[in-house]
DNA sequence: GCTTGCTATGAAACGAGTTTCATAGTTTAA
DNA sequence: TTAAACTATGAAACTCGTTTCATAGCAAGC
């Protein structure tokens, strides 16, 4: 494969000149360029990326830290920062952590190693501080709130969200609260703010009431037994798929109202009521926060569907 | 930021020295590599990935040419490819087309610039022809069939799925078919496909019950009406979503069979028959064709699931 | 007529690593 | 005892581009 030097000796012309064709510079005799262009063309050469990138000290490169990439959260956030990496000629590497913390060091260290501009960090699994020695290397912008402007984000607005919910769920007259909700060891800072906001609209909410460990959309199967069991009539749900196959599995006759979180078409088929959380905006945002390398803390407005 | 030559200045060693202890070269006096361990760890080195890329010749970074990410077909997929490719330390970038010929011609060219050290081509949007030049730069492997050996690839059974579709139908009863199909200009090979076999399957298929340009969920509320219509019984849909609108819009009382293609919770919520491609073992291949530079020409068995 | 300023060019340094090769001291084997 | 083999080390070349700097011809300005 030809490099810059072997284009340099058969045009006869020095290496800078063939750099300053290929880089459109100016002060290049047009004969010349002309010339270049043609060895160019016959010996089919490409300058290497990656000798290119070592002389920016740039790789435009930009890496998504996600848990994974099968799942609708994130594979439309994931959209929306591909769509806007793309338009400005940012390639986009998928990390994926399904939530194992050595393997997200791993690629904090590559980061550091300069393996990219700049970092996505959809979901985390260490905690915020261990990210902060890496913020040396290039922008790091998360897709969750940080907790006091230590960090530049893009997030939904999920308090705005469930307090939306609430108020519903409490004017429809609902009077026993259920929640499904994520893992319950190392529990999330949005599970754990589901709960509070949970206790400020119903005051009466009984923590009983929350089915853990609720992931995948099987998980309803024993979600809609348990908030039978337990006479619960109102439900926030962590996503569509679960609160489909709740319902699906709803045996007595009086369903419950349930509230998804994804607006997925099935939401609509089944006609419960759910949240667009604008995904797509949150993940164009977070990339421009990348470009801007801006500090700023972002949180993307969300629709309320009541079906 | 240090570089291997400060580290060097600073212990006193040469820079090949270094090097070596980076690397778990043998050939290091053991107080020597103590020492340089120790300065590395005091200046908070890291090796420049780049610069190590640009020595070896090799990027350990893989990419996937797609058309868009947040369709169940491409991310389970892509999960596939992903978890492969972590497992062997390949990075993964993704490249999504939206079918645009040029973009993906233009990945190619990126691929040219050995931005990458192989390309897994889910679905291309140019003629296999156009791909043929750029075999010289590395391995590159579809996911979808290609003639007659021109190109590895580890694809889907349609093939197999499609005739195992159409013997249930057949064997249900089913008078009188219909299809649902993408794209109208430039019918992809799975549309021709599809054609051929349902002739095959049903000699009295008639091809203005081809639903056409049939994408999205919502296509399959005009999709609904087109087919009640035509007195269809029986429907081979191109997704799960656009099954599950369409029998939700079908407003006659008897339900048409249909089959959907992806196994998706909703198929088993509203309990119509589906085929799951095995997309993750599909990508996993894809990977591992990849990684073994192999030439062969793999399909994955799939599952029909009829309801 | 002399100083600027612009066009045009290439040698060499730079980015940050790896690898080859030469050298030399020590062991080991015959 | 001597040759071969192994350990240990570093200078310099190499990967492949970009950029700086020096040089020089030529035209415009005063």
């Amino acid at each position: 494969m030809a490099n810059i030097r072997d284009i340099a000796k058969l045009t006869g012309y020095s290496v800078t000149t063939i750099s300053r064709v290929i880089n459109n510079h100016p002060y290049v005799d047009e004969k010349k360029r002309q010339k270049v262009l043609k060895v160019i063309d016959e010996l089919n050469y490409t300058p290497n990326r990656t000798a290119q990138n070592l002389s920016y000290g740039k790789t435009h490169n930009l890496a998504v830290i996600l848990p994974f990439v099968n799942h609708p959260f994130y594979s439309q956030l994931l959209n929306g920062i591909l769509e806007a990496a793309f338009s400005r000629q940012y390639k986009v590497s998928l990390l994926p952590t399904n939530y194992d913390t050595k393997l997200e060091h791993q690629y904090l260290e590559d980061f550091a190693a300069k393996s990219f501009d700049g970092l996505i960090v959809t979901t985390r699994s260490n905690h915020l501080d261990d990210f902060i020695p890496y913020f040396q290397y290039g922008p790091i912008i998360f897709c969750e709130e940080t907790p006091d402007g230590k960090a530049p984000y893009a997030a939904i607005d999920l308090k705005g969200s469930l307090s939306e919910s609430l108020t519903y769920l409490k004017e429809q007259g609902i009077q026993r609260l259920g929640l499904t909700l994520g893992r319950s060891k190392r529990i999330s800072r949005n599970s754990k703010l589901t709960i509070q906001l949970s206790r400020e609209y119903f005051p009466e909410f009984d923590e009983k009431n929350i089915f853990w460990d609720c992931c995948i959309g099987e998980d309803g199967v024993k979600a809609a037994a348990f908030f039978e069991e337990r006479g619960v009539d109102g439900i926030i749900a962590i996503g569509d798929e679960i609160s489909a196959v709740l319902l699906q599995h709803w045996t007595s006759s009086k369903k419950p109202l349930i509230i998804g979180r994804e607006d997925l078409l099935i939401s609509e088929i089944m006609g419960f009521s759910t949240i667009n959380h604008h995904l797509k905006d949150c993940g164009q945002a977070a990339f421009q926060l990348f470009y801007e390398n801006s500090q700023e803390q972002i949180k993307i407005p969300y629709e309320f569907i009541p079906r």
